[in-house]
RNA sequence: GCCCCCAUCGUCUAGUGGACUAGGACGCAGCCCUUUCAAGGCUACGACCGGGGUUCGAAUCCCCGUGGGGGCACCA
């Protein structure tokens, strides 16, 4: 894959390098990495690292890259610049490209003149094509500022292949003289990476269909240097939810809102998982009929560029969440444990390896993202839980009633010899059946009195982590809050 | 405006001329399970953009519309 350092890394560049992964693993070939940052006036410094980053955690780091190396480097485009330039040269003496000295501002009046004119395209005038090779050398030769423009043929058209598309066929009349290489010696995307794929020996070509109006260009760089062509596939484009217009990194704030996020150095915070994640992008432009929770491994098996999709599909973070919330699911008691365990930290509060096991068959199923397990485990850990008045009264009861029950479970649990959920358990259903109460009544009292919360985990399971002294204590606590007036 | 791409349930998609009463998943609704919330199971609702062809036969092939998307830089 090959982004530009210019922004953030967002979720169609993630589902490019899965893509290319995928392709890599499935094939035996090499995952590589290269930085497109010819473009200095946008680079953003600390871009190149989140990359890095995003393609870490989601597990799919490259096999080569600037930071990994490879003996196709380097793998920096501003590191390159005598390649392209030697390139672009190459086009020149071949009668393929021009040096075009027009300055801006005549550029800018040349298109101001043709908007008057209506034209259908506005494009470059060609003043520059016209000058004689041997003069114009003699300009570049004295030092006179210039950038090569590609000679795109007047007549005819081109037709150039796409994988997914089948031919793509364009009048040469509709195209423009592009520049290749500008004037501060850097190439522009068109040559650098036509000439990087070629010298790197990319054999697929994975990028947004927002390139497919430039392919004519690069089908035509491509065959100018006599070169072989790789595979070309335009994936589709990811479009906001809403589906009208592309996902733009402008969306992140309206994603942002309901907790989602566009961006993937930003998931982990959000408590996604790589898994989901992957899992999510992968099915956006790949059409796979069935079972389609996949892990990394059953991806690669799966993977066929002939069923990927050409048409443009809206991100649905519903099933984001979907494919996370399956992803924790099929994740070992180690494993989650391990993972939620930043949370609790994170909120200071005293987390016990040992417990976090026991947690974590209770809460995995409920989860939807990694940081639900606060919601739903906090109170394992704190010293103290401060039950709702309201909460603890249970539905169709009063006050006096449910400190009744509160009192019954601590009479109940205070004899017990020995205190897990089977034998906690076991008398409470006894007393339930002899109460009149039903069963709703005296656990949502207990539940209560015991986490804090109306909404938990498993009782008896949860009250077994907790112990017996902690579990007394809370309910003797909900007496004296139920029993207050 | 011009050029290009795309077109199956609300969304992601399966489907490559007969096996289609168009399949799956998300979401939504109901039921079951159940001490809460989930998870799980079952059921319901829900689509081939329109019109012409081609063919014995079109979701599938062709054309024209329409709709949606993308692009028109010394940015990628």
């Amino acid at each position: 894959m090959a982004p530009s350092p210019t922004g953030r890394f967002h979720l169609g560049s993630a589902r490019t390098a899965l893509f290319d992964y995928l392709l890599a693993r499935k094939t035996g070939g090499q995952f590589i990495l290269r930085l497109e940052d010819t473009d200095r006036k946008r680079f953003v410094p600390g871009s190149e690292e989140e990359i890095m980053r995003s393609l870490d955690w989601l597990g799919i780091t490259p096999d080569e890259s600037p930071l990994h190396g490879g003996k196709f480097g380097p793998y920096r485009q501003t590191e390159r610049r005598e390649i392209y330039q030697a390139r672009a040269n190459e086009l020149v003496q071949k009668g393929f490209a021009y040096p075009c000295f027009c300055t801006p501002e005549r550029l800018e009046q040349s298109r101001k003149e043709q908007e008057a004119r209506k034209v259908d395209r506005v494009r470059y005038d060609g003043l520059c094509r016209a000058l004689d090779p041997s003069e114009a050398a003699k300009r570049v030769a004295s030092g006179e500022k210039y950038v090569i423009r590609f000679k795109m043929p007047h007549e005819g058209s081109t037709i150039a292949h796409d994988h997914l598309r089948g031919d793509i066929v364009t009048e040469n009349k509709f195209l423009d003289d592009n520049v290749i290489l500008k004037s501060d010696g850097l190439p522009t995307y068109h040559l650098a990476a036509m000439v990087d794929d070629h010298e790197m020996q990319i054999t697929h070509v994975l990028r947004g269909s927002e390139w497919l109006p430039s392919f004519p260009l690069h089908v035509n760089i491509v065959r100018a240097f006599g070169w072989d062509e790789p595979v070309w596939i335009h994936l589709s484009l990811f479009l906001k939810p809403s589906g009208k217009g592309k996902l733009s990194k402008r969306e992140s704030a309206e994603a942002m809102k309901d907790g989602h996020t566009v961006f993937v150095d930003d998931m982990k915070d959000l408590g996604y998982t790589p898994e989901g994640v992957l899992n999510w992008i992968a099915l956006m432009g790949w059409g796979v009929a069935e079972d389609d929770v996949m892990s990394l491994e059953e991806m690669i098996q799966r993977f066929n560029i002939d069923t990927l999709t050409p048409s443009p599909a809206a991100v649905n973070f519903q099933r984001l969440d979907h494919f996370n919330g399956a992803h924790i699911r099929l994740l070992s008691d180690a494993d989650l444990s391990a993972r939620i365990k930043p949370y609790f930290v994170a909120a200071g509060l005293p987390v016990e390896e040992e417990a976090l096991m026991k947690i974590a068959p209770l809460i995995r199923e409920r989860l939807v993202t990694l940081d639900d397990c606060f919601t739903f485990a906090s109170f394992f850990f704190k010293e103290d839980v401060s039950p709702n008045r309201d909460d603890l009264i249970a539905k169709g009861l009063d006050a006096q009633q449910s400190a009744e029950i509160a009192k019954k479970t601590y009479e109940v649990f205070s004899a017990l010899t020995d205190f897990s959920h089977q034998t906690a358990e076991a008398p409470m259903r006894e007393y339930v059946e002899g109460s009149g109460l039903s069963a709703s009544q005296v656990f949502g009292v207990i539940r209560v009195a015991v986490t804090g919360q109306k909404i938990s985990p498993p009782l008896f399971e949860s009250m077994e982590i907790i112990g017996r002294e902690k579990v007394l204590a809370r309910l003797q606590n909900a007496v004296t809050v139920l029993e207050r007036m």
